[in-house]
Parts: C-alpha cells; structure tokens; sequence
DNA sequence: TCTGGGGTCCTAGGACCC
DNA sequence: TCTGGGGTCCTAGGACCC
C-alpha cells in the first residue's frame, strides 16, 4: 500500500457496445447487447440502456432476448475491439513504462514508474486528462480509479462506472471499503462468497475481523491468506507490464450436441489445428496438450498429456489430442470440445531441442502465410459447428453468413452493417460512425453487389492525421467463429437520435438516395406488426418474417422531432425512452 | 432456447526420487 | 519386517476473471 494513489485502473465502459453505438449512429441511446446470436449464446457485454432492462454480461442470450426483446443483438467484431485497444493501451504507455493490460479494455499503469509527482492532485489531474484522451482518440469513454494498490484502483474505477473518475486517498480505504460486500475485493466470487456467508460473514469489514487463521480454515491456505491481507487493506502487488502467456486454447459451443464419434475426431483435429495456428503466431511451443469435453448435462471434464518436449507441430498436437480422445466416452453428446497447449516455452529457449525448433520455425513461417490465406477465406464466409451440421451435407459452396452487427459494403449504397437477415434476405443499415443514422435495405443473401466489410474507424482521421484511428487492417481474427444463429435485427432508431454532427468535418454522404424514401425500403414495422407474419407492403420484398425473424419496430426514415406517434409504443420503453434531447454518448468530432 | 471463449491460479492425490 | 519425510512432476478439477 503506497502512501500516494500512484497506481491507475482503467475500465472502458460497456466497451463493446459502447464501441457498436460509436459505430452505429442509429444504436446510440438504444439497448445494444453484443455476445452470442446463436440458440447457445451468451452476452458479453449490454450497453447502459440494456441494463436497465436487467441484462448482464454472461447471461444467456435467449434470456436477455426475454427481458428485452428491442435491443439490438450484435455479434462481437474483435477486429474493431482490438483496434481501439491498441489505441487506448498506447496512451497509457505515454504515462508509464508500467502498463499492466488485464482484457482489451482494461488495464492497471504505475505513475510513480512513470514519473508522476505523488500528490492526490498530480495523479488526478492525469487521471482526467486520459479520460479525455481517450474519449478524442476513440470517442469512448473510459472509468479511472487512483488508489494505492491493485486492488483499490480497481474498486475505485467499479465505482466510478460510467464515465467517471475515483480517487481514494491512502489512509480512508478501510473505512471506505468497511461496509461493502465481500464480493468487491478480487478472487472473491460466487463459491467463495457463499461459503464466507454460512460463516457469518458478508462484509470486508466481518471479513478483516474474522482473522487470518479463520479464513484460511474457510477457504485454504492460499485463498484464506490472501483474501485476508486485501481484506485489511494489505495489496503490495507490483504493477507487471509484458507477462508471458503460459496456455492457448480453443474451444467451440456447437449449436446441438454431438453424439457422432467421427464428427468429434474431426471436431478435436481441427480445434487442434487452430490452437496450433495460434501458438505459433505467438512465437511459443508446448509440452502439454490438453482436451475440453463439456457434456450433454455441462458437466465437464479435462483430460492432457505432457509431452518429451515442447512442440508447436500440428500432427503431433492433433495426435497426442486424438489419443485423449479416444479415452472419453462421449455417446451421450457433447455441447463442447476444446484443445489447448500449456507448458509454454519460447522455442528460441529450447537448447535441447534447438535442431527441431529451427525446423519447426521454418515451417512457422511456411504455415502463416497459409494461415493468413485461410483467414481470408473464414471472412468470406464465416463457419463454426453450427454450420457444417445443419446444412445439406456436401454443399459445394457454403452460403454466406451475415451476422448481424457485421460490416458489408454495397456496391452503390457503400458502407453498412447487418442489422438481420432471414430466410434468402439481408437486412443492411446504411450508416458510418460520422454519419445520421442510415436507412434500411434488403437484398438476397447472395446479392453480388454485397460483400462483406471491414470496420470503419471510429473518430474520422483529419486529413494527414496520424494513424490513430486507422481503420483496422482485420485478418486472422476473423478466424474466430462467431456465434451463429437465426436472424436478428436491431431497433429502429427513434427520431431525432441522430447524432449533432454539426462541428466535425462535413460528413461523407452515403451514396445513393437521399433521405426521404417511400416506405419500400425500410426493414422498420409499422405498429403492431412485431408478430407473425405481416403481407409485405414493400415493393421490394423484404425478409421473410417466420418465426424467428426480428425487426424493431419502429418509425420510418423521416428524421422528424419528437417521438413517433406510431410506434412510440413498441419503442424501448423505460429509462430508454427519454426524450430525444438526450445528450449522445460517445462521440467527439475531432 | 439456461449456461461463450479465453485465460489465471490453486488444490489434491499419486508417482517417483533421495 | 509395517508403513518417515521432503521435493517435484503429472493429472484432474474447480474457482475466478473479463
């Protein structure tokens, strides 16, 4: 515990789809829930105005659907994610050599490495110029908590969420912490929590008083003695910049279970090749080879082989996880299977296996380049285990996948995203992070005009800026299957939830029709509409609406003020339905 | 329509060695 | 002629985090 709060934790708010509103004009001040799409998918993360409605990040994504049916369901785009991570953890570097990432949107900084003067007023002072930092960067905004420790800053950012800043000055944590829930301080969850309880003990304070001797009785030695030290106040953890990663691993969900013993041979070869594919690209061979079967009833179990030595050959992973295999009995099926390596080492480090590793490096490079290849065609046509089930068999070419939230590009409209698609029709929103909100189109799956995109970047380069804010290149992380599912659709946007695009840059206008159309081309229903099938009043057809289909609800394209008198009823109602006078969130135009 | 995917760390038992 | 006592490695499982 330092006498100064030089240590910093960031948090981006509701990052992913703080980062889908920045990009999406027509979702800002909507509920937006970015995760799994699919019969299996979990949430990973509910923007504010989701919340309200009680959905939270690793829900089921059928049960946020439940709670609230208008929010948009978006599926992750890592590639965006991490573009905007790098630009965030860059300006963290600018405060301290000592920049501790823990995800893509969270991290820890030493300012007293970095030379910070150790005054409440210096650090904060930093605190909130990173917080504008960030926001000009990436037109996110990001939570800081400054404390003395670890565990401190990372409490005092958790209660500045959202968008805010905490300092908890050295000398006033236990009283701060004192009365809160046990369950704030890190490592405690639910299993730990539970068991504190039926001791009588529920709050940081109760936990302090129990004593050390108590809580390693509870919990073991390692846990009883080091949620004892948090616990009064103790945390002399450093901050760690660069940690090496000790395991890579892959694992798929599959939309139904497996019971075909085949298909999970060939399921376990190909997890084995994509957790080879990544190991390698991190430069790192492994001596342990580990398999993942997750049953039926979700009961799970591991089973791994270590090796002689390392390896990052993918005949020999897909060998020692084939031979794991065959030792579980999985005929009553399994919802997942995953392969994963530990015991990492450089190979570079191998003097024993030096031979082998120049070897293997040459071959490293023969297979990235292959690699990348194969990453390109992932984007083209996204595939996962839900995908060569269902399908007929022996399809020649797969059908495209148009995930919703997932960028596309029209040959006349330019840049959209999925907002949903059903039965032979995609629905796009034709909008950029700088525009109005877009209107909608639909068009046949297999419209040549439309192909997939790339992620624009969020804050618009001035002409000859620097590259922060470059749209990202995206590669091998479409790799990454994303949750697959049925058709989905986003809201519509109310009226007036445009953006005040007035002070940046003249924003580039979607090619193509301007804003006031008939009725033919928007996805949006009228009232009422939202269930079962509806006669088509457009001219151009739009998707089918079966079962399963979703389209918000919501007014058309007119970009009038005030609520729609139409849908005003279907529009997300609650705490989302303030005035359109809300300020937006996010954006910065510089 | 219950429950993703990628990690870290800890515990505990048995093998094995000195 | 009863079963000591460490230490390390391996395997399996579980809690926890984002």
């Amino acid at each position: 515990m330092r006498g100064a709060p030089t240590i910093l934790h960031l948090d981006m708010d509701a990052f992913y789809a703080s980062a889908e509103q920045a990009a999406k004009p027509s979702l800002r001040g909507k509920p937006v829930v970015v995760g799994g799409i699919g019969p299996r998918g979990v949430v990973a993360t509910a923007s504010y105005e989701a919340r309200v409605f009680g959905v939270r990040s690793a829900m089921a994504t059928a049960q946020a659907r439940r709670l609230c049916p208008n929010a948009a369901y978006l599926t992750p785009r890592f590639s965006l994610y991490r573009d905007i991570s790098e630009v965030v953890m860059g300006l963290l570097g600018e405060l301290s050599p000592l920049v501790e990432p823990l995800s893509l949107d969270e991290a820890f900084v030493d300012l007293e490495a970095g030379g910070v003067e150790p005054t409440s007023a210096a650090v904060r002072a930093v605190g909130e110029r990173l917080r504008r930092d960030i926001r000009a960067a990436t037109g996110l905004s990001g939570s800081v908590g400054l404390a003395g420790s670890k565990m401190l800053a990372k409490i005092a950012s958790e209660e500045a969420k959202p968008d805010g800043l905490v300092l908890i000055e050295p000398g006033t944590e236990l009283e701060l912490l004192g009365p809160m829930s046990v369950r704030v301080i890190p490592g405690v969850g639910p299993a730990t929590a539970e068991t504190l309880r039926r001791a009588g003990i529920t709050t940081v304070a109760e936990t302090g008083e129990a004593g050390e001797a108590e809580l390693v009785r509870l919990l073991g030695k390692a846990h009883g003695a080091g949620l004892y030290a948090l616990a009064t106040g103790h945390d002399d953890r450093p901050v760690v910049a660069d940690r090496d990663a000790k395991s890579v691993s892959v694992e798929d969900t599959f939309e139904e279970d497996l019971t075909d013993r085949s298909r999970v041979q060939m399921e376990i070869s190909r997890l084995a090749e994509r957790c080879v594919q990544r190991l390698r690209a991190a430069g790192r061979s492994g001596r342990t080879v580990v398999i993942k079967v997750r049953s039926y009833d979700f009961s799970t179990l591991t089973r791994s082989e270590t090796l002689r030595g390392p390896t990052d050959d993918p005949a020999v992973v897909k060998e020692a996880a084939a031979r794991l295999i065959d030792g579980v009995d999985t005929t009553a099926g399994v919802r997942l299977l995953g392969v994963g390596v530990s015991g990492l080492a450089d190979y570079t480090q191998e003097d024993l296996f030096a031979q082998a590793a120049s070897e293997a490096a040459a071959a490293a490079a023969a297979a990235a380049a292959m690699g990348a290849a194969g990453a390109a065609c992932a984007a083209e046509a996204p595939q996962g285990p839900g995908e060569a089930q269902g399908e007929t068999a022996g399809a020649e070419v797969k059908p495209r996948r148009w995930l919703p939230g997932l960028d596309v590009r029209h040959a006349e409209y330019g840049a959209g995203w999925v907002q949903g698609s059903g039965v032979g029709r995609v629905t796009v929103r034709f909008e950029q992070p700088w525009s109005e909100p877009g209107r909608v189109r639909t068009f046949a799956v297999d419209d040549p005009a439309l192909e997939p995109g790339e992620p624009l970047p969020l804050v618009r380069r001035p002409p000859g800026a620097d590259q922060l804010a470059d749209p990202p290149t995206d590669g091998p992380d479409r790799d990454r299957p994303g949750p697959r599912g049925a058709a989905d659709a986003g809201p519509d946007p109310g009226p007036g939830s445009g953006p005040g695009s007035g002070s940046g840059p003249e924003p580039d206008p979607v090619p193509g029709p301007g804003p006031d159309h008939g009725p033919g081309f928007d996805a949006g229903l009228g009232p009422g509409s939202d269930s079962g099938p509806d006669p088509d009043p457009d001219p151009v057809p739009g998707p089918d609406r079966g079962p399963g289909f979703e389209v918000g609800p919501g007014p058309g394209p007119d970009s009038g003020p005030g609520p729609d008198p139409g849908s005003g009823a279907d529009a997300v109602p609650g705490p989302g339905s303030e005035p359109a006078t809300r300020p937006e969130p996010g954006m910065s135009s510089r």
